[in-house]
DNA sequence: CTAGAATTCAAACGTTCGTTTGAATCCGGG
DNA sequence: CCCGGATTCAAACGAACGTTTGAATTCTAG
């Protein structure tokens, strides 16, 4: 058996993870409520206890789906590079790096059927969620993959200071976070429509720019920051 | 009359704007009721229907009372910054520019009593808001600074094609953004402990070198992006 | 075919929400 | 002193929420 009619595994629970997926995105989670979240995935009101326990139970899940295989993807790639870096390469450089991370978002963001795309602006905004313990999630499910990619950045960068290289990751994590989370939603600066089709490639390329420069950024010498330019 | 005992101007109203201010910043605006927010601000249960008239009307009020003297500082700075070039100065640098934005958010953040450093979180995290209408009131709050900025980036940086300097303004804002909202919620970066009392003047001059050295990134050829370092 | 587990379903539960109401209280000017 | 508008107050409103229940239905293995 178990050849042909793959079985659907858990047909409703992943149209309920799809269901939540979108909604989250657009209402956030207080918002949506389980009755318009069960009705689009075309299941019964009970359903989401049924499979899940609770909302909260939920939410848990839809993160976990899909943080679990995108870390992995950015671990897997910075394994790529410290193979060849072992293979007669250097070490991998702060642009490798850096596009081992934002790679994985900006492939995702280009997965607009698969739904992927809803959830990398859903995650963009959840990093700075008021619930405790969803940050906690986030963080927790975020932890194997920082540590790797903050251990890549002291190899890369060994000259900067540990606590300046810990802040410029911050500030790179946020720029990434803010870039994904509002590319539809704020246009605080005028003129800017980033919603007409924008080119996922041509995005990785600013970003990526930007990131790398803030990264390098000379050093301040402490105490004396006012002079620079 | 009117000399002694300036006759506090709805002292109500400010308590609650307050308490709100606090609370929206802890648990978000929905997870806010009023029942705990009218409580905190020692007020009636009735007391935000009467004096904004709705829970809606109270989050906006939120946002103008500290939003527009915060815009306001900004393009006084930029106004200075203008007058001294007209006084036989230079053209305002990228880091002065950028000094005058930055410089009205951490100013805020420090005035940790006045209720500044709350707003300055809760504002951060609102620029992602799942509320289209919420997004959009923050959004015509920050227009009349954000055509002030561009047009002054713009000079500053004649040589930059304005779409690049509108997507490096994005990054920009969303670095800060994420800064503010995130300093004590997330610490995705394992061994990042910002809370410890954190220096504002310290994570100003960071900030500044990261933004800055991201905005004047080298332009990349369009077409061969993948060739840098 | 049939027993038993897995899933779906309609209905209801108790709670909490934002808002409204109308009377009570406060307070400055005539 | 007293009136009239401004403010506060306790109480209640209907609606919507997440969750639970127990029966109906579907699926699957023997």
């Amino acid at each position: 058996m178990s050849l042909r009619s793959v079985k659907p595994p858990h047909e409703t629970r992943t149209r309920i993870l799809d269901a939540a997926e979108e909604l989250f995105m657009l209402h956030g989670f207080e918002a949506t409520s389980m009755r318009q979240l069960t009705a689009k995935a075309g299941a019964n009101l009970a359903a989401v206890n049924y499979h899940f326990g609770s909302k909260d139970a939920l939410i848990e899940a839809v993160f976990r789906r899909r943080l679990d295989v995108m870390n992995a993807a950015r671990i897997a790639e910075l394994d790529r590079l410290e193979k060849q870096e072992k293979d007669g390469g250097r070490v991998p450089t702060p642009q490798q790096i850096i596009g081992a991370f934002v790679g994985a978002s900006l492939r995702m963001i280009e997965d607009a059927k698969g739904g992927g795309r809803n959830f990398i602006r859903l995650l963009g905004r959840t990093y700075t969620d008021p619930q405790k313990n969803i940050r906690s999630l986030i963080g927790q499910l975020y932890a194997p993959a920082m540590e790797r990619f903050k251990a890549a950045f002291e190899r890369a960068l060994p000259q900067m200071p540990r606590d300046e290289l810990i802040w410029r990751m911050h500030f790179m994590f946020g720029t990434l976070a803010y870039t994904l989370a509002a590319t539809d939603t704020v246009q605080l600066i005028a003129g800017c429509k980033p919603e007409d089709r924008y080119d996922a490639g041509l995005l990785e390329a600013r970003l990526s720019a930007f990131l790398q420069a803030g990264l390098l950024a000379p050093l301040h010498d402490a105490g004396n920051v006012k002079k620079a330019a």
